[in-house]
RNA sequence: GGUCACGUGGCCGAGUGGCUAGGCUGGGCUCUGCAAAAGCUCCUACAGCGGUUCGAAUCCGCUCGUGACCUCCA
């Protein structure tokens, strides 16, 4: 049994024992969204990640704080360092303030995460509400020498960055090689290199969002702000930071250098990076017009959609595979996954409503005991090693099996013995709930009224009035309800 | 072009130097008024070609294929 959590750490390519800086605290950052358009299914599955992260965190008894960010302002359309600022477009072209923008995409991310019952995090800061601390970073950064100042504008000068410090440690990138490709500085361009990004960037008059700094007016760089509110709610060092494979280059290989740059320090323990969702293989992008919104999702409203999915559903979908692996969206396997999904929600509700009897004349089965100790055992080596969520659900599925052999009474709770069986319960509970996120997707129904139902389908068996016993039947599967007929009595369960 | 991943059974997807997850699909059995559910069970794979090894799908090399990043992107 793994006994220690060990996560693949992106700075090194290696797998880690995590050890946190100060335990039983642990931070982590994790880049939000730039809330200037509606978060699509690929959005959804990072955060989706690191609420398991942060889940088992917390489920190990760490003391977490889980900062994630909104970008409100700084991040421009085309590059870097020229084009317009995102938020500030679809303002101009909705025709509306910027922070009506920022408000409208930032209450929709909420809603969405929530739908997936993805919990907030504990602290999630804007760039707009630390301008001031930004400013001092850059002001930092001038000081260091690593940035200069040219017409209002501030560059962070990556060359000399990379003369004391190692630029492309993250990403694996030479500095060399980046000069040699991409596009070339044109006349205009005030950068010494075209590898120089902005880190404050003076506000042309028609620009709209704008603030007063020591260089004029104008606006943060985009890899400032995730630089300044990690360091501001989890100081210059921190344990994790996270985000989307896509990020890695540039976006963290900067904020490496912003912070190296005016704290001398490392400021990132563990690097993780989720990868991409894709659709027949490809990766699901606004661009290539192959995104869902989670809306069309839940209703089956679009073109390369059979039918509608539930976001638990999807939730488990996305936990079937591992964070690190590409996962390609398909019906048949969201179908599948809503199967299983199903499967296993069947087994939560039936394990809650077990209790332990014991039962003097039935001798403990230690083969049984022993298979169930191991799936336990299991389960938390698959989360140890590296939040293996794909892995856990194989095993809880295992468990399910002894689960439904206990419905059945083809295995009783007496064999297992009282500390085991409360093992069992209290792990797949927990495992389920409190680790992997996933709940029940309650009837609309009261069970009231289903438990109503069915004895009036225990009667009718009784008196043998099939027509009676099909009809019932009927109707409930109408529901997404089948009844279990068993041995034991009757029971429901979501058909699968 | 540069850098880096990946290629697993009908489908989706873990994993690993020997003990061959799991889900979905299909077949069989038990149970059942008929079913369903459940349990048991069968079909058993690692792109191709070499190499290392007692042993590789797992390590190394080459080939082919796919993708990501190098511009904004979770």
């Amino acid at each position: 049994m793994i006994k220690e959590l060990r996560i693949t750490n992106s700075l090194t390519g290696q797998k880690e024992t995590f050890e946190p800086l100060a335990p039983p605290f642990v931070g982590m950052y994790v880049c939000g969204p730039t809330v200037y358009s509606d978060v699509h299914l690929g959005n959804v599955r990072t955060f989706l990640s690191f609420d398991v992260v942060y889940r088992y965190l917390l489920f190990l008894g760490y003391k977490v704080r889980y900062v994630r960010n909104i970008t409100d302002v700084g991040h421009l359309v085309n590059d870097a360092d020229e084009g317009e600022d995102k938020i500030a477009k679809k303002a101009k072209l909705d025709n509306l303030e910027p922070m009506e923008v920022v408000q409208k995409y930032s209450n929709g991310f909420h809603d969405v995460l929530r739908t997936f019952n993805i919990i907030p995090p504990s602290i999630e800061p804007s760039a707009t509400g630390h301008i001031v601390e930004q400013i001092d970073l850059v002001q930092k950064l001038l000081d260091s020498g690593y940035a200069y100042e040219v017409n209002g504008s501030v560059y962070f000068d990556v060359s000399k960055y990379n003369t004391d410090h190692d630029y492309g440690i993250l990403s694996g990138r030479k500095i060399e090689e980046l000069m040699d490709s991409g596009r070339d500085l044109d006349a205009q361009d005030e950068k010494k290199n075209k590898i120089d990004f902005a880190i404050w960037k003076k506000a042309l008059p028609t620009h709209i969002m704008r603030w007063k700094s020591p260089w004029g007016e104008g606006f943060p760089g985009w890899h400032l702000e995730c630089t300044v509110m990690s360091t501001k709610y989890l100081g210059e060092q921190f344990d994790i930071h996270g985000g989307g494979m896509d990020l890695k280059f540039p976006h963290h290989e900067c904020e490496i250098a912003q912070s190296v740059g005016s704290t001398g320090k490392p400021p990132v323990k563990y690097w993780m990076h989720t990868n991409m969702l894709t659709v027949n293989g490809q990766k699901m992008s606004k661009s290539l017009d192959n995104s869902f919104l989670p809306q069309e999702l839940f209703e089956g409203k679009h073109d390369l959609l059979e039918r509608a999915y539930s976001p638990m559903t999807v939730r488990f979908f996305m936990l079937q595979s591992h964070y690190s692996s590409t996962l390609d969206f398909s019906n048949d396997a969201l179908t599948a996954a809503s199967k299983g999904y199903k499967k296993l929600i069947n087994g939560l509700r039936i394990v809650k409503n077990l209790s332990y009897e014991g039962n003097s004349e039935v001798e403990e089965n230690s083969k049984q005991i022993d298979q169930i100790n191991k799936l336990i055992d299991n389960c938390h080596s698959a989360m140890n090693d590296d939040i293996n969520t794909a892995l856990t659900i194989g095993h809880l599925f295992n468990l399910v099996k002894k689960i439904n052999s206990i419905q059945t009474k083809q295995l009783s709770v007496a064999e297992l013995g009282e500390a085991c069986f409360k093992n069992l319960k209290s792990t797949f509970v927990s495992f389920v709930e409190d680790v992997l996120g996933l709940q029940e997707e309650k009837l609309e129904e009261q069970e009231g009224l289903l438990s109503a139902l069915i004895e009036l389908y225990q009667d009718a068996k009784f008196n043998k009035d099939y027509e009676k016993v099909d009809k019932i039947r009927g109707a409930l599967k109408a529901q997404g309800i089948i009844l279990k007929d068993m041995k034991t009595g009757i029971d429901w369960a979501y058909e699968e």
